[in-house]
DNA sequence: ATTTAAATTAAACGAATGTTTAATTAATGC
DNA sequence: GCATTAATTAAACATTCGTTTAATTTAAAT
């Protein structure tokens, strides 16, 4: 959809050679990065290889080194491109209000994420995969640039909610910050088993119940109002 | 410490030939085991070789054939060693109470998983890996063994929790399971990160705060117990 | 119009992978 | 005590991997 062929039918099976069209070259690199998202996000970097990724772009491999570099070229790339946008929209969130009065927008942030994930399939299982990594291309970006803006501002919100009344006083911020990952992010890379276990189905309306569902237990968790919860 | 070379120091660089003690073989097997859970929770199935695997378990790549098939039977052999204890002991808390009335012992549930996951640092991964996976040597035993003792018995825990007041009766017993496992499970994959970026340190101090944090988090949440959040 | 540069392919390269084989040594059964 | 079987190694095997090269075709520049 994105790429038009621009002659005698599609891009598969072409004789070497510069083709015709004048856009070629950034529908090659557009197609290189979806299929990279997509197979990065369902395989592991090295179990994904560069001949499959080409093979679902309809590029030649060799393409992958041209565009990119290498491999890790190629993964840098893409997750700079899938992650740039969630973060910059994140970034705007956390950081918009001028005065230090004004509500923090918490709840916003939890919901505008899990919408991003629920809309992005593969957003949440590249982000995990990224966590359980030890090493890899990406690894000093994502700790040092991307890891920062997500959870790393988290902290600072959750101790001026509490400064606000939003959120309870004898929150651990850091541990809060933990909570609200869990909550935000591991819903979605569980759904697939969900579906097998739980019978659940990845509909609109599900997504919405979640959100909601998720929201509510980050203010008032699973256990009754009136916390008779006093045993422990 | 759990294999002792019989004889003349290590058992590397030795001359082909069935070695001298009498336990050797099983010392392999279990060595083996270690190398791989201690790999294949580190990397990915794929980028974990079992060259690399045999060298961690001082041991000839061939031995992992000759215990175990092939590659993915050592894995699936791996998994059941780790996964099984831990299975048993879930199902030995959730089946526990002889008569319905009895309290449902989620509280324990959530403070034994954790303990567990803190002991051994390998199961979080492990289990997040197997449930990232698209498919794999384990996938249809996690599927249909693994993930309904763990995840598949928590809705039936909760409905009874729901029945006995102890926790709020407009929770979705499916989206409450989510909940409860992202709050179980997603801390301690996260951890190496959170190092790093929150500037935690995984002490056992630290590890008990967690636990008591998230018990409190999945019955009270983050909120201000008056729940003045009507808003929304 | 001709030359030069860009974009692409097919094919080959070396390294690493999972696996098999053949040789070798010790334990076991008779 | 001898033959057989079990446990182990080193080496080779076929395949796949990421990458490079050389050829090729078109676009762009002069």
């Amino acid at each position: 959809m994105s790429r038009t062929a621009k002659k005698s039918g599609t891009r598969a099976r072409r004789r070497p050679g510069r083709p015709e069209g004048t856009a070629h070259r950034e529908a090659v690199r557009v197609d290189l990065l979806r299929a990279a998202r997509e197979l990065f996000a369902k395989r592991d970097f090295t179990a994904a290889s560069v001949r499959e990724i080409a093979a679902a772009a309809r590029v030649n491999p060799a393409m992958i080194h041209y565009h990119f570099g290498d491999k890790d070229g190629l993964y840098r790339a893409m997750l700079e491109d899938t992650l740039g946008p969630m973060m910059r929209r994140l970034q705007a969130l956390t950081e918009e209000p001028g005065n230090a009065r004004e509500a923090v927008p918490l709840r916003e942030v939890l919901a505008g994420v899990m919408t991003t994930f629920a809309r992005e399939p593969w957003l949440a299982r590249l982000i995990v995969r990224e966590v359980l990594a030890e090493a890899g291309p990406f690894r000093e970006t994502f700790i040092r640039e991307i890891a920062p803006r997500a959870g790393g501002r988290l902290p600072k919100l959750l101790r001026r909610a509490i400064e606000q009344g939003q959120v309870r006083a004898d929150l651990d911020p850091t541990l809060g910050t933990l909570s609200f990952m869990s909550l935000v992010v591991f819903p979605f890379i569980a759904l697939p088993i969900a579906e097998k276990v739980l019978g659940i189905r990845m509909t609109d309306a599900f997504v919405e119940r979640l959100i909601d569902h998720s929201t509510r237990m980050f203010y008032e968790g699973a256990g009754q109002k009136q916390s008779r919860n006093a045993s422990r």
